[in-house]
DNA sequence: TGTATATCGATAAAGATATATCGATATAAC
DNA sequence: GTTATATCGATATATCTTTATCGATATACA
């Protein structure tokens, strides 16, 4: 299996077109202000939003509201999804009590451990079972990931969303997304090292 | 100014060979060992590895110390890299004290929340002018986060890494690194919702 | 009613990224 | 020494993504 490719830069995008149509209080907005809103090009908001939704009216724009819908239609913020996270260290807490994950959707049914106050990892299986979990969040050390991804696949979660540093080896259904912080930082110290040349 | 844009995939699969490398005892590694390790495409591999270090030998490969100099210098791995976070809820904190950091050669040299523990905003222009500071982290709430941003920016700070979902207003020789983390959540969602079809 | 203009949608072009192919070369096996 | 093979590097092709251009259309205004 080659790395989960989706070739769908568009995905990155919507979020924040939802984001900032989510402040609009005028019934219809331009691709054009959203555009210089954004610092995107006029032509690529198009574009994009000519994919998804119905489409505007010359000179007026598109409706907001069905506009709206429309993305977060797309986007699946319509359907419950529902996760499980492991590892409670400062990054899994943060996560875990982030306010900004209620806007999607996504209900952490709950949190795992080793120790302490969160749930223990024997009940993984049957909590996981009996709740339809789509989604697994890896906040664990870097020796432990592995094994937790893969205790994850086999309780059928299909998509994981790993913070630890190492290169998940899963089976070809499953997804996974990276978000490895150290290395996301480093794209942007080589960007600031380079500007000045 | 559109979206800072840098057209360089690359950027972010080179971590991630020094992650793989670093944990390579053998004194030679071939690029398609390598693309196995990690999911990837060997010719990518391959083509990555040429665009940075000197060039691996037929039917062995590259020598794994050089080839790992090599791309710790071109990602600035060999140069200090001095930061300052501001807001210190939950993932301000994880960040701050977060030691996948360490590799990067990044400090962060201050602290800043509006109450408690950590430093006042009233120090933040003398503490950013006598550091030279790069990079300034951004995770405060919606509201105040272009305030902070401006503030970064009237110091001097050219790099700003943002957690808050604020869509940031910089001159254009400022970059702007969005980490959204609900926004990079949706796309996993989108991503295994799609998957079934 | 006619004209000017902001905007849309479609098409075409350009740019960036990933993959396929193949000859050249360094080692290993015979 | 000759042959087989893993691997490299270069070139060519394919795919994905962004940007440019332009005619069509809905409103505003004379």
């Amino acid at each position: 299996m080659l790395q989960n490719k989706t070739y769908e830069a568009i995905f990155s995008r919507i979020p924040v077109y939802i984001e900032c149509l989510n402040g609009i209080k005028e019934e219809y907005i331009s691709a054009t202000t959203i555009a210089n809103a954004l610092n995107l090009g006029e032509v690529q908001v198009r574009k994009d939003l000519a994919k998804i939704s119905y489409g505007g009216k010359p000179k007026i724009g598109y409706e907001v509201k069905l506009l709206l819908d429309d993305l977060k239609k797309y986007m699946g913020y319509n359907i419950l999804t529902k996760a499980v996270i492991v590892g409670m260290g400062r990054i899994g807490e943060a996560l875990y009590y982030y306010k900004g994950f209620r806007k999607l959707n996504l209900e952490i049914v709950s949190a795992f451990d080793i120790n302490g106050k969160y749930k223990d990892l024997s009940e993984f299986d049957s909590i996981c079972s009996n709740n339809e979990i789509k989604i697994g969040i890896i906040t664990v050390p870097q020796e432990s990931a592995q094994d937790i991804c893969d205790l994850m696949v086999k309780t059928g979660i299909k998509a994981i969303w790993n913070f630890s540093s190492t290169s998940l080896k899963v089976p070809s259904d499953v997804i996974v997304k990276n978000e490895n912080m150290a290395n996301s930082l480093s794209i942007l110290i080589k960007l600031v090292n380079d500007s000045g040349k």
